[in-house]
DNA sequence: CGGTATCCATTTGGATACTG
DNA sequence: CAGTATCCAAATGGATACCG
């Protein structure tokens, strides 16, 4: 136990598949895209309505929403409480439990848009490389063909 | 920009959609649970093989494993070295930016065992208020239908 | 406003078989 | 060992229409 002090107590023994099987189902659930934009921009914002939500995350359909927000509060991340007027109004915010995810998920925020040009330039590198490969490959086939 | 220095710098105008792009982007390729897999356990260990991963990475298929570490290598975060020998040997470690994903990474897996249960229980309940909910739906149907 | 229901195209991913 | 190739079932998710 001494040995990983330093480190992620859940990384060890990951072979004995119990921590893995934690990991794939949290990440099942929190770990697509639109259940990371809700916890973020929730986090940041407090309390927000349906459409307020659906204006800030960029491209999410209605259906996506509906569906990622349920699972958000089957999940306890978030609660949604819905005032009985008309026309309706149902505002969402993130449980205590939900804001204790804020901080890993504003972490990984913080890094994709550290790293995104990072990322965008490893994939032109690596895209030319293949089309170089490519371009090469048609000699040697016709030569093993014909 | 004084108001923000403790927040998350890219959470901000999340309305203005490039940083939610940037994200998107990067959620896209790192955010299934696979490359999460992959990136926390090559994080732990240095350097696997091919079948050490797969071994490691419980109910990951070949093909997934490989399409999983081809897009790592692609994104920059994975190298592959392949071994010119019989039978072959390839080993894949984090690059330097790999390895700056790990902490995030690191810290949604602690994240995940640590609330796995709370969550399940969380589901637990809402399914319960939700089966509760159907069973006395169906008296109100009954009752404007016939 | 804040959904639900339905349809349908695309994507995903497992199983299986084959290869250098 | 470390893949690639193919097939196919299931899940995903957008578009659209309708509802309280």
């Amino acid at each position: 136990m001494s040995l990983q002090d330093s480190q992620s107590q859940s990384l060890q023994d990951t072979s004995k598949s119990a921590n893995c099987t934690a990991m794939s189902d949290v990440l099942n659930r929190i770990g697509d895209k639109w259940s990371v934009m809700v916890v973020g921009i929730l986090g940041q914002n407090g309390t927000l309505r349906f459409n307020e939500l659906k204006r800030m995350i960029n491209g999410v359909s209605q259906r996506m929403l509906t569906l990622t927000l349920r699972n958000l509060e089957r999940d306890g991340l978030v609660t949604r409480t819905i005032y009985p007027e008309v026309p309706p109004r149902v505002e969402y915010q993130l449980t205590e439990l939900g804001k204790t995810l804020q901080k890993p998920i504003t972490a990984l925020w913080d890094w994709s848009s550290a790293n995104h040009g990072s990322i965008m330039d490893a994939r032109s590198i690596y895209d030319a490389r293949s089309e170089a490969l490519a371009a090469s490959e048609p000699r040697k086939v016709a030569y093993v063909r014909g």
